[in-house]
DNA sequence: GAAATTTGACCGGG
DNA sequence: CCCGGTCAAATTTC
């Protein structure tokens, strides 16, 4: 058997090890914030101990495959019993599939494969799948060995009426029946929007709308996108009546679009807390979001969001209630 | 009635 | 032949 060169296997640490001191960078803004949950902080420090133990056995074992944990079923792609996953608390933290994947570490005689993107994904009420922003078609389900949960296989919704060939699988953890493992497989092709539109009064009109917009990607994507968010504001003039409700996704990108002012907002967004309220001033239209009303919750007032303020940070965690 | 889900059958890679 | 992934008919939900 002949396994990757020492040139790939310093590759991969150093991958490793960037990552890890990402990480660590997080958890150390983590930890000046007191409203931060103390799973979070322990998510992510089971994340850098499985980083700096994979780049460990890598020097130890000189590139040489490491035995994936059999409790971990190939879904987890070989993730060590430290990850991540035995930790609750915490809905989309998610990581490249090629962190965990031991192609990384081996070549593969396989043909190539879809790219993938793993998240560990809580549910809400330790039942239902917080949405994603997308819309899945279930299509099959199957007992996998060794798993105690059946595992679902989705697809887009638009796969047939847009040739979009993204797929999801997901499966519950045996050890924690509350969080699944979602594995995102292509890229989506179709271009999708989904627009909400904020609380009206019998004299005006909807001053708020907040648009769901999945883009094709630009270029051959390297792992699969998320979609942008577009918030766009009329006639902001009405002091404490101007609450509006924000969904609860995450993003790697928003896109906060009022009148004269194009504002990138980089940060993600995650779901700490269950939804308690506003779901009755909520509309959604002309499409449906793929999760119950319940899920949206007030989250801030327009002279909060401060929609003009070119540095206004999503990942402001005063930000969410 | 259309859309979504369930479920057993089928397929292909290893 | 086993197992994971997909198909498609049947069934359920909206």
């Amino acid at each position: 058997m002949e396994f990757k060169g020492e040139l790939d296997v310093r590759d991969v640490m150093i991958d490793e090890l960037a990552q890890g001191k990402e990480l660590i960078k997080q958890l150390q803004s983590l930890l000046m914030d007191a409203s931060v949950s103390m799973e979070k902080r322990q998510f992510l420090m089971n994340q850098i101990i499985s980083i700096y133990n994979k780049a460990l056995n890598l020097i130890r074992f000189n590139g040489e495959p490491i035995v994936p944990d059999p409790s971990f079923s190939s879904l987890f792609g070989g993730v060590p019993q430290n990850s991540p996953f035995s930790v609750a608390g915490n809905s989309h933290m998610s990581c490249r599939s090629s962190d965990v994947d031991e192609e990384q570490l081996r070549p593969s005689k396989k043909r190539k494969t879809l790219p993938r993107r793993v998240e560990m994904v809580k549910m809400n009420n330790g039942e239902e799948l917080p949405g994603d922003g997308y819309s899945w078609r279930k299509y099959g389900q199957k007992f996998i060995l060794g798993a105690k949960f059946r595992r679902g296989y989705y697809r887009c919704t638009h796969r047939h009426s847009q040739g979009c060939a993204a797929l999801k699988q997901v499966q519950r953890s045996d050890e924690d029946p509350t969080v699944s493992q979602v594995i995102y497989v292509g890229d989506h092709t179709c271009n999708t929007t989904i627009q909400i539109t904020g609380p009206s009064t019998s004299t005006h009109e909807p001053r708020v709308h907040l648009t769901l917009t999945q883009h094709p990607p630009q270029q051959q994507p390297q792992i699969p996108t998320k979609p942008q968010l577009t918030v766009q504001t009329e006639e902001l003039n009405n002091g404490d009546q101007d609450k509006f409700y924000f969904r609860c996704f995450s993003f790697s990108t928003a896109v906060i679009d009022s009148d004269n002012a194009d504002v990138d907002v980089a940060g993600w967004l995650l779901d700490e807390s269950p939804v308690t309220s506003g779901s009755d001033q909520f509309q959604a239209s002309p499409g449906k979001m793929n999760t119950p009303e319940s899920d949206i919750r007030q989250v801030f007032t327009l002279e909060e969001l401060d929609i003009l303020d070119p540095n206004f940070g999503f990942d402001n965690p005063d930000l969410f209630i």
